[in-house]
DNA sequence: GCAGAAATTTGACCTGCATCAATACAGAAA
DNA sequence: TTTCTGTATTGATGCAGGTCAAATTTCTGC
């Protein structure tokens, strides 16, 4: 694990339409490039911080791809989340002061170290950052509610549908295809997070692929027929 | 639904250490007196706030037990988390001004109204208020990050017996039985919560029941031996 | 009190996904 | 290149929990 200390500027960082920096003005972009004083790179397969870490800062991921995950004391993984590049994470810190999960990088990353108490300060200066904040925190809520929805309600093909449609829509927010992605987790990781074996991924990514909705190639996947999966996801929308 | 604005106050309310205004001093609380400005009362089966609603105020549990729920287009209903006296609910609401789930009162409920921009205003003048409300929004996300674990890897007994542990813990956090509870849920519920059906449900009672684990009647639940829900909910805890 | 509705329990059967197992494939190191 | 290792695919089989159904209990309104 590398520590790199140099100076980094929020103010002219190509994210800052989708992270941290969003909505502020000027003069708080300025101050919030004090507040985020370090980055630091996390390469594949490292952890940023883990279950039981004491807690301290917020990361705001650069470059790079992440999971978050929770286990049981018997061991079994849950994989909560895949953060991408602009999106925020270490939120689950706050309440006991303590880690909750673990964060692992997917792929070599580097994020923007955010020390709460710091955040914090600024908020209380900046409503506009306050309100963000707290917008960051209420959409991490909402999301998991969605999860819920997922697992509690979903079958596998909705499941695996949403999770794709999902994962380009984000990688679209960022500039990349809308139809084309590299998964950056394995097939086990994908089912930790949606609840079902790796097998069960493997056989629905093979159906979707029979039925000519997309096309896979391991990692690499084309989405031929986007609204098959919205379908699939959602019968409702097209009714 | 009723509403009613004759004058509150935290400062004496006795769920104060549970609640909002947990550890703020003098002044802090009789500030916050101004920002709980009305209770409400919602009645058994109605909703304080439904999906789509504008928002505005999160509200403190005063007396009653509501779910939150999420429901997807085609009408699966997924229950999100049952809340009793001194939580907090709304949250969900501050990423996109609306609302993103129905609140559904259990039993008859008082809530306390707490305008969210007054809020926010609060936070920025008193720090141990804005880290008491970024501890509930992140003590949030954690639990739903257990929610996912359960959903996602645990099995119906498991699922149960950490649900009737949380329940029995928070219950008696407000001077409650340890042992003792009446459930303010349906079977469905419960199964909708867990996900899993009410017939499932009603079967893992009726096994633990057998099993001298627990004693059910009806809404009516003992637990005769915490120490095996415990061993079901994690084996490891014991070995 | 009674009638009807709602919630719960229990049984019988079925299915979607898990499990077990074998094979194929791709990237990394030698 | 070859081997090794982790990952992915595919098939065969089993089972936890879903589905359907019927009986029982509790709640609610009259």
């Amino acid at each position: 694990m590398l520590l790199e200390t140099y100076k980094v500027a929020c103010s002219n960082c190509n994210l800052r339409e989708l992270c941290m920096p969003m909505g502020l003005n000027q003069e708080e972009l300025q101050k919030l490039d004090d507040v985020v004083a370090t980055r630091r790179k996390v390469s594949q397969g490292e952890t940023l911080y883990r279950n039981g870490d004491y807690f301290t800062s917020l990361y705001a991921i650069r470059t790079g791809f992440f999971k978050t995950c929770v286990s049981s004391p018997d061991g079994r993984e849950q994989v909560t989340g895949f953060q991408m590049a602009g999106e925020i994470i270490g939120l689950d810190g706050i309440t006991s002061d303590h880690h909750n999960c673990n964060a692992v990088a997917l792929e070599d990353a580097e994020v923007c170290v955010m020390p709460f108490a710091d955040v914090e300060e600024m908020s209380r200066e900046f409503p506009v950052l306050q309100r963000h904040v707290h917008k960051i925190m209420s959409r991490e809520i909402v999301r998991d509610q969605g999860v819920m929805m997922l697992l509690g309600n979903m079958r596998a093909e909705e499941r695996l549908a949403a999770f794709l449609l999902n994962l380009v829509q984000r990688l679209n927010a960022r500039g990349f295809s809308r139809s084309e992605l590299v998964l950056r987790m394995t097939r086990e990781e994908i089912g930790s997070y949606l609840g079902m074996k790796l097998e069960t991924v493997s056989r629905t990514f093979s159906k979707f692929s029979e039925e000519g909705i997309i096309e896979v190639k391991q990692r690499w996947v084309k989405i031929l027929k986007p609204d098959a999966l919205k379908r699939i996801f959602d019968p409702e929308c097209f009714s």
